[in-house]
DNA sequence: TCTGGGGTCCTAGGACCC
DNA sequence: TCTGGGGTCCTAGGACCC
């Protein structure tokens, strides 16, 4: 959507725009060491070195995930979408040259969206993350990597050069603790004794290194997996003190959460909901929180909100400057799953038929236009979105038009 | 002196992912 | 002044059952 940034060290902001959570490559060349450092510790310098700073915009993210995958479909019967960003293709059984099937996914994805990626196909997926990974890293390959057509020798030199962070599942924990074992390279990993690797760090790692040897392990997952948990949670712009601002916080979070409820068909058990200030602050940490059980499953607003507000009564402590609060539906279970409450005071079917008309107001005139008073009308907590791209492709007003002379 | 065997469910905590 | 949000899986330990 803007050309006239191409080249530029551009990097995206978390939510309220406090850490660097992603960066162009022009960005990293000159500060990796930022990512993931909080905004207002860099922004100076970041600034000097003309670096351009969005705030994060995932109503566009979503709409741009939704292109990508629906492109990526037509190479494969098989797709797993995988996260927003990623997606597993199964190209078992093609009898083509993959490498070029790779640059025309690459290619077309390119066209058709505007978006650069890089293809990465190994045996199994853990292998395929990391052949993607080589392909992201070395420019030689061209965007796209193949570790099957790949000769031996070729690939134990790829892996011996690669610290074992660089495999998926394992993190910084791992990491270290790999590394006090000796283990400091994929090659190295992928060649442990899976029974010892077990019985150190359990079934999970053992898994990975099985992947790692084209022992495939994880499924290809097609199956849109139904949440276990519902959130939504935020930083406040400002610094919240009265009773009156959190009702409003945790009045908009279990809306928030009520509405992706409804749009899963699932229905809560229970309610949690927390407030606090920052762990960074001088002043000692007060992580209230308190959860609640429903009588019997809901998605109605009213109902969610009123249970959020009641955890947020018992424990709400005057004196704390709250930096952040939110609300988690949890107990999750399908349409037709709930099991009624034994005096039979289940939601009303009137209630069903105000979170239709309400949900269908919302998607057609946008995002709160019509929402319960006690979430309020100014929102001096509102999060901090300075940088924020227009909403693209999701927003009449927002299309982008080119000038016509 | 010596105290069984075979299970399930729940929770907290630790690890990971994007 | 300012430090993100939203998830999943596995294990150990404690409690219970017959």
């Amino acid at each position: 959507m803007r050309p006239d940034l191409i080249g530029k060290p551009i990097v995206v902001l978390s939510n309220n725009d406090g850490c660097v959570i992603a960066q162009t490559k022009e960005a990293k060349a000159i500060l990796e060491l930022y990512m993931c450092k909080p905004w207002f510790e860099v922004e100076e310098e970041a600034r000097k070195l003309g670096v351009v700073a969005f705030s994060s915009n995932y109503e566009l993210y979503a709409n741009m995930s939704n292109r990508f995958m629906a492109t990526l479909k037509q190479f494969s019967p098989r797709q797993e979408v995988y996260s927003i960003d990623e997606s597993f293709l199964d190209l078992t059984g093609m009898k083509i040259d993959l490498v070029a099937h790779g640059q025309e996914i690459k290619s077309t994805v390119l066209q058709w969206t505007g978006l650069p990626i890089c293809v990465g196909i190994g045996s199994t997926k853990t292998l395929a993350k990391l052949a993607n990974h080589h392909a992201k890293k070395n420019t030689y390959a061209n965007g796209v990597c193949d570790f099957t057509s790949m000769a031996h020798h070729d690939l134990n030199d790829i892996m011996a050069n690669l610290p074992v962070s660089k495999v998926w599942g394992i993190g910084s924990r791992l990491e270290a603790k790999l590394n006090s074992h000796g283990v400091h390279n994929v090659l190295r990993l992928k060649r442990a004794d899976t029974k010892r690797i077990r019985d150190e760090f359990g079934v999970v790692l053992e898994r990975t290194i099985k992947e790692l040897n084209g022992e495939s392990w994880l499924e290809l997952d097609e199956s849109l997996a139904e949440a276990k948990q519902v959130m939504s949670s935020r930083s406040f712009g400002a610094r919240v003190t009265t009773l009156q601002e959190l009702v409003e916080a945790i009045t908009f979070h279990a809306a928030n959460a009520a509405q992706r409820l409804r749009k899963q068909g699932l229905y809560a058990n229970a309610v949690y909901a927390f407030a606090q200030n920052s762990p960074f602050d001088k002043a000692k940490f007060y992580p209230g929180d308190g959860m609640i059980g429903l009588p019997a499953p809901t998605n109605c607003t009213l109902q969610i909100t009123k249970a959020a507000l009641w955890v947020l009564k018992q424990m709400y402590k005057p004196g704390v400057y709250y930096q952040k609060a939110g609300v988690m539906l949890m107990e999750l279970v399908p349409e037709g799953g709930q099991q009624t409450d034994l005096f039979g005071t289940a939601a009303a079917p009137k209630s069903d038929e105000l979170m239709a008309v309400m949900d269908k107001l919302n998607n057609k005139y946008g995002r709160g236009t019509i929402k319960l008073a006690s979430e309020g009308i100014n929102k001096s907590w509102a999060m901090r979105r300075e940088y924020k791209s227009p909403n693209y492709t999701g927003s009449w007003n927002e299309i982008p038009i080119a000038k016509c002379q």
